[in-house]
DNA sequence: TCCGTCATTGGAAGCGCTTACATTCGCCGT
DNA sequence: ACGGCGAATGTAAGCGCTTCCAATGACGGA
């Protein structure tokens, strides 16, 4: 019964119980049009019984090619990238490929790791704020198809990205439309390309204001440092913005809490927006940005693909448009949340 | 410049640039104590000139092992799921090896995508609501380690869940502490053996209070069809219940949306219970059950190397603990949000 | 000075599969 | 009745790598 040990079975067992070659067995298993019907169903029974499954090594060698694709990016703890890995993984499993993932989050040697991925993939996808310039250059050096999500552009890689300053513009703006003067950023345009788009965007406006412009203060990604950082910010005094621009929807909703702990009201004392438009958000009321996060995802597998499969002539880059969620933090006249 | 067609450098040719034997030059990048320090650091140099990196496939071949472990999930919408995958994908990545993903949601063809990925892994983690038992068990018969992750056991494979039915009664004891008498149950038990778990518990502390047994009101997982689900349910006039266990948070969330369309208030006319602790709960003050999930992933990820390496003896089946979460959907006496 | 040792390197087999090419054989046309 | 053709199958050459084993050569002890 089940032993221990077992080595896989291999073409050659099938082959001598089916009496045929391996060349038969590897032809009656997949191209079945070459091999007459009684062998076909033969080896097929045969390869059944011994629960025979061909090594993907095997093949992969002789086919020079893995019929994978990765995917690289920061961290999987928020909505945003698992929907962008969900969109991915849709398409690459429809064209009958396998997906490899890596998460560099809090990974020193992450150049590294994505290395070690190149070797067992057909082409990958490399998200924003996982590796430098340098090792995206380099992969892409090497010839290995590539599309970079959510980051801008490396020599001639395709690039998908959600739009982000001309959105971080319309919500600086409707701030500004509800009569807002004193603006925050709060978020690190250093720690990631959106971030950055997203805080060109929020000074563009302020520019167009005629306001002065404002140093961002800097948070990380998470609800703790959205918090931490936002309380800070609410706390000295007069200085107090009347509305913060945060740079996603956990920092928002940091915020959020700081306020209240401050005994400040939303959007009564302070108007706050987030970007993502996660689901926390709806029930928080939060003004945030929605972006197609599946869809990213899903034409990045997409243009990877036509990539792989040589289809595809000079570089691409798109920008997925994004879409203003107004709910009641902003301090909009709407306070019932959106549907 | 970069050459459209560019075969991948191989070691062949590194061997030749460098004046060695490919032995050597695997020697080299791999167990450096066996090659003379001059020897290797020209090597290195010249492989890192040529930007050569090693083929898996041949890699793979040659050791009888990919150095890959595998995941199927249902999908990766939730919050939940992601969690589970990232807590796996960080142990299995930190052994050194890679992380191949299959979500099998809408997919029609999902035993045999699992048998594909099968065969480029050397072991891999599958949940409930995924596959049926009898293709688990035709994958466990091959000889490759297997760890069930949220779902029943099946043959000798090893298991790692999280308590449902405990939680489930306690829950409910809960709620009927609170003095409800007429109680149901949201979602589906045949869908899902979290789900059964979870009906299972309720049930039992229906019983313990001497109350009648009730039907459970099917629903699947999302916002959506809570929303209808339970629209559907507190429509139906005189026997309409005053508290509502749902299998998830989003269903919950769904019913909750219900509630207040139908111009119910929670938790005054009706009681609500989620499960799983998505962020998004936290502003609903949904009452809720909070599991480790990436403590889940990552147990059976630690597992799973296990059997790999063959450490592991006989079968091996833990339950991790889950926390009941308060909050105010279940007409609690406190109605701020927990911490 | 000779031989055994050991460090270093090369030769070559083999991992499981695909596929170009060779072989076999039944059948048709003439 | 024979040549030729095509369908069915077999043979064998790799794919890129690891690793066992052999070969080489320098060095130290006797």
């Amino acid at each position: 019964m089940a032993g221990r040990e077992r080595r896989p079975v291999t073409i050659y067992e099938v082959a001598d119980r089916a009496g045929v070659s391996i060349a038969t067995v590897s032809r009656a298993l997949r191209d079945s049009e070459l091999v007459a019907p009684p062998t076909r169903r033969r080896v097929q029974r045969v390869a059944e019984e011994l629960r025979f499954r061909p090594s993907r090594a095997g093949r992969a060698l002789a086919e020079g090619q893995h019929a994978a694709n990765g995917i690289v990016f920061p961290d999987l703890s928020g909505p945003y990238y698992a929907e962008v890995v969900l969109g991915y993984e849709e398409v690459v499993a429809e064209l009958g490929r396998s997906v490899l993932i890596l998460a560099t989050q809090g990974r020193d040697n992450a150049a590294e790791l994505v290395a070690e991925l190149a070797g067992r993939v057909d082409g990958m996808v490399i998200m924003g704020r996982t590796v430098d310039d340098a090792t995206v250059a380099r992969i892409a050096d090497t010839g290995l198809p590539l599309v970079l999500l959510a980051r801008p552009r490396v020599g001639l890689v395709d690039t998908v990205t959600a739009d982000n300053t001309d959105s971080a513009r319309a919500l600086t703006g409707h701030l500004l439309g509800h009569g807002h003067r004193e603006l925050a950023f709060l978020g690190d345009p250093a720690r990631s390309p959106d971030v950055a788009g997203r805080f060109a965007g929020f000074s563009a406006a302020l520019a167009d204001a005629g306001l002065d412009p404002v140093e961002p203060v800097r948070s990380e990604f998470d609800v703790r440092s959205g918090y931490t950082a936002a309380r800070e910010l609410l706390s000295r005094g007069r200085t107090r913005p009347e509305a913060v621009v945060c740079a996603n929807d956990e920092v928002a909703l940091g915020a959020l809490r700081a306020a209240e702990d401050l005994g400040l009201s939303v959007p009564g004392d302070l108007a706050l927006t987030g970007w993502d438009d996660i689901m926390a958000s709806h029930y928080a009321r939060l003004t945030t940005v929605h972006q197609a996060m599946r869809e990213l995802g899903a034409t990045a597998a997409r243009w990877l693909d036509e990539r792989i499969s040589g289809v595809a002539a000079g570089a691409r880059h798109e920008v997925l448009p994004t879409r203003l969620v107004i709910r009641a933090s902003c301090g909009s006249h709407h306070d019932r949340p959106d549907e």
